[in-house]
DNA sequence: ATGTCGACTCCGAGTCGA
């Protein structure tokens, strides 16, 4: 099983090259992250056509997640227990509004999360205090729900908007006091590994950025981020064959910022598959 | 280069968000 997230940056703008590139890299399941739509809105035509299926969550311009999956898509959870809500004006009653950032499903007994986590704008914005707080509680649902099914595979799939080594920005000194590089905003990234959780991707040694600004010219230049990633519980990671940075979907006629991360599943393994055949 | 892109409003340039 093949699966892959990408912020694919408004899917109405881009759902002819999303699904081009779902069957041309023969993927199962897609985690998108800023769908930029609500679901009356969204293109599902298609990913139909091609064989999908959809579950989409947005509630205006901004932000939106979604799966497509040629698998069947089961239980179905949008957002997590404690999710923040945020708003840049709150309202007089103090309820702040749930934002589209977070979907999961399960496919084939392997729970998966879409996830666009806050960019946090400035340190010491309120956004940025939210992003914190959203990383906390989600870390708290992903325990939970761990404690309550050890043995079932789970990845955190998305856009996490944490840059959480060095070589992970073209240039530390640009990052010096804002978002992405913050030891908060690391330190919130690093509780979900020391929680158990693994960065599939790195594991195996794939290199290189996943997002470039659309401005100065970042992608020629190779000024990137690698802000995108695929955390997965240990059986999980027991599952991965192989990993990649899809590096060429930046390239060509009105891309994203960000190119896809996709993880290969064998989903066939097991203890049992050492003994012989007896027909 | 203050270098771009996308969605909104409501018809076209300004605003927000990234």
């Amino acid at each position: 099983m093949r699966i892959a997230t990408w912020n694919v940056n408004s899917v109405r703008a881009r759902f002819g090259r999303i699904v081009d590139f779902l069957e041309r890299r023969d993927i199962d399941v897609l985690a998108m992250q800023e769908t930029k739509c609500t679901p009356a809105q969204f293109p599902r035509e298609a990913f139909e056509e091609a064989g999908y299926e959809l579950e989409v969550v947005g509630t205006n311009q901004w932000n939106g997640v979604a799966f497509a999956s040629r698998l069947p898509i089961e239980e179905v959870q949008v957002g997590f227990d404690g999710m923040p809500g945020y708003a840049n004006t709150p309202p007089e009653s103090g309820e702040l509004p749930l934002e589209a950032r977070a979907l999961a499903v399960s496919v084939e007994g392997v729970r998966l999360w879409s996830l666009y986590v806050p960019n946090g704008r400035e340190l010491g914005h309120p956004h940025y205090d939210y992003k914190l707080r959203w990383l906390d509680a989600l870390r708290a649902d992903t325990d939970a729900w761990r404690r309550a099914n050890p043995d079932q595979p789970l990845a955190l799939m998305g856009d996490f908007n944490i840059a959480p080594l060095d070589i992970d920005v073209w240039d530390m000194s640009v990052f010096e006091g804002h978002t992405h590089v913050s030891a908060p905003e690391r330190a919130a990234f690093q509780a979900f590994l020391d929680d158990g959780l693994t960065d599939v991707v790195r594991d195996r040694g794939v290199e290189g950025y996943t997002y470039w600004d659309y401005k100065a010219g970042r992608f020629p230049k190779n000024e990137g981020m690698r802000i995108d990633f695929v955390l997965g519980s240990s059986s999980f990671a027991d599952l991965v064959v192989d990993a990649t940075i899809e590096r060429d979907e930046r390239a060509g006629d009105a891309p994203s910022d960000h190119v896809p991360v996709v993880v290969e599943l064998d989903m066939e393994t097991s203890i049992d598959d050492d003994r012989p055949m007896i027909f």
